[in-house]
DNA sequence: TTCTAATCGAGACGGTACGTCAGGTCTTCTC
DNA sequence: GAGAAGACCTGACGTACCGTCTCGATTAGAA
């Protein structure tokens, strides 16, 4: 999608100040007044950039709020170096629900959410680009703790994926208050005490 | 909102039929067409009752699925007499995880939890009528293991429960697919033993 | 169209208030701006009707004009009883000209005729509701005198018609200037003496 | 507009290829979807040219039609010599009215009188480089008539040209069958024994 | 031969209006 | 008084063209 280097290009750049400016409006204006609040027209005004801009570079609101998204928490997966696996298990954890009940974030995640329930390619994006490399973080560091023999072989890896991450967004999309740090704590113990028998 | 016998009540009664024919079009039209599908207007026409009369009855579409969705399921949290605490829970787990899993449940709650992230009504009932009492039948079980000496006393139950119900409406949610039946299996041991260290 | 009396209909009436409003709003802009001012937005705008109501009605900003034409000159096609037929004629094609002449109308007329280039309904609604008339009622004072022998059997009607009746439209939709009380006499004593040998 | 021969021009000079491949585009896209179908976007596709091109040399969709068309008929206007009066005007008003009747030529003119009612340009233009001339020659026509005595010295020109070549607009523009050949012939006879009292 | 001036093509952009859809409200008549 | 029918307003949708604006590529005469 990107040219190498060199490549010429013909005709007027994008503007990078529309792109901007429309995925700041769209994050503004979702976490002002909700999923409702952030229609492609209200983006349009407050982005200062015309409707058929927008149109021309993304297919619907949620999308535009997704992109700002990712951009936001681009390389937002560390792993601490030299630490345990129940530490490493309490960074990820913790740091996905710290994003997740970020008031800047969770909202945002939620509204794209509720949106992929009825448009697939948001699902997809939502699939590819969110879930699928924190749960691979996740996995990792469960698979090296098999591989060191800190759990049994046959520990079922996505069950325990599941049950330390779903919590957290869980509570986002149903409305509950997020889990306190300490909770994470406890969450994380009892799966990896139960992962080891 | 339902009044008790003696009131008398003036001038026509409402339509029972009128209500199910209502609930009925919705839910079909959510099945067959996603969220988009169930609006007023298309409830209106296949239920063959005028727009005013929903309005009158019910404040947005969500709350006609949701309404649907609450009488279909009534009385589905039952606790089987004379099992362990662990097969205790694989019930209730299990038959969660069946619900959601239902074509013909999963999607419209799916698309309830949606519409609850733009509407508070929606969120609040969610939340009470479906989310507390099937919390509320799990943490039962937790505490009565308790009681027995099964589980230590000072088991967070709150986390044990979100990391029980969590992954069947993080899946559902966000269109992964939902776990198989051996899976719920090792999700609820996994927690159990976690629990007891 | 119009019910006769006992029809009862159910639901809300039409308002009439807004189907006036909306006509004098196209006339309005249409005298102001030309035929492209009269947009449906900017009827709706200015008449304080939704454009929904608008497109409800009317197919067309051009079919709007085009009923406030009908609507305005309604009935203005009088023949003068006690008259030769030479006056009659003159009276018809002088009334015509003052018509197309007329400031408040000529214009308007001229956007609906240049609609009617790309609109087949407009162009049959012009042709059935507004030319047929007209060039029915010259057509008869002709046969008249046909009858009474001022002209001969053998005079070509519709060329005749068409020699008294086009020169208006032609200035019209050409933006020429319109012919003078005078022209008109003598246009008219041409054609009339010609149509004698 | 056009230099005096020398003059040299520095630059790259204007693409013949382009400008005749604009024209054609534009009558071939009016003739067959009607005024709304050539738009400066279809033109530019189907001749393959850009979009800025076209705005550096003409103002608008209706003027590239119409140069094709004052291109097309160029020239069109001769008048036979060795004839009498009326086999002159008999020639002017045929010619005048196969012009019209052409489906290659009329549609365009009709296209073009319409796009005048809202662009003084191509009203001036029409009535300039196409109307104009026309007349004349059907006014020098009838004047040599007087000087010869066939007419009498105080004919209404301007309305006996009007009576001749109204017609055949008039039809056009409203959407009426053009006028047969014999019809023609019977038009110019009546006005002109008309204007011989 | 390089400069320089003009063209042409490609494509992004801010706009305006389109015609449609759904949400809600209101008015009238019927059961 | 509930319900049906339907008119109405509001607001957003996604699309089509408009006319303007950068760019780079091309083509010639002039220095």
């Amino acid at each position: 999608m990107v040219e190498a280097g060199s490549a010429a290009r013909r005709g007027r750049p994008r503007s990078e100040a529309a792109r901007s400016a429309v995925l700041t409006a769209a994050a503004e204006l979702a976490l002002e007044g909700g999923p409702a609040a952030a229609t492609v027209e209200a983006i349009a005004k407050r982005a200062h950039v015309s409707r058929t801009t927008i149109y021309k570079w993304w297919p619907s609101a949620a999308s535009i709020v997704l992109e700002g998204l990712l951009d936001a928490v681009r390389a937002s997966i560390t792993r601490p170096s030299g630490s345990t696996s129940v530490q490493a298990l309490v960074h990820h954890v913790s740091s996905l629900n710290a994003i997740l009940a970020d008031p800047a974030v969770g909202p945002l995640l939620r509204n794209v959410i509720a949106a992929s329930t009825s448009d697939p390619a948001i699902e997809r994006a939502v699939l590819d680009q969110w879930i699928a490399p924190r749960r691979a973080a996740v996995a990792v560091t469960l698979r090296e703790a098999v591989d060191r023999g800190e759990l049994p072989g046959d520990v079922d890896i996505e069950v325990a994926v599941d049950a330390l991450v779903s919590p957290p967004y869980y509570r986002l999309v149903l409305g509950m208050p997020p889990l306190a740090a300490e909770a994470v704590d406890r969450l994380v113990e009892t799966v990896w005490s139960g992962c080891r028998h």
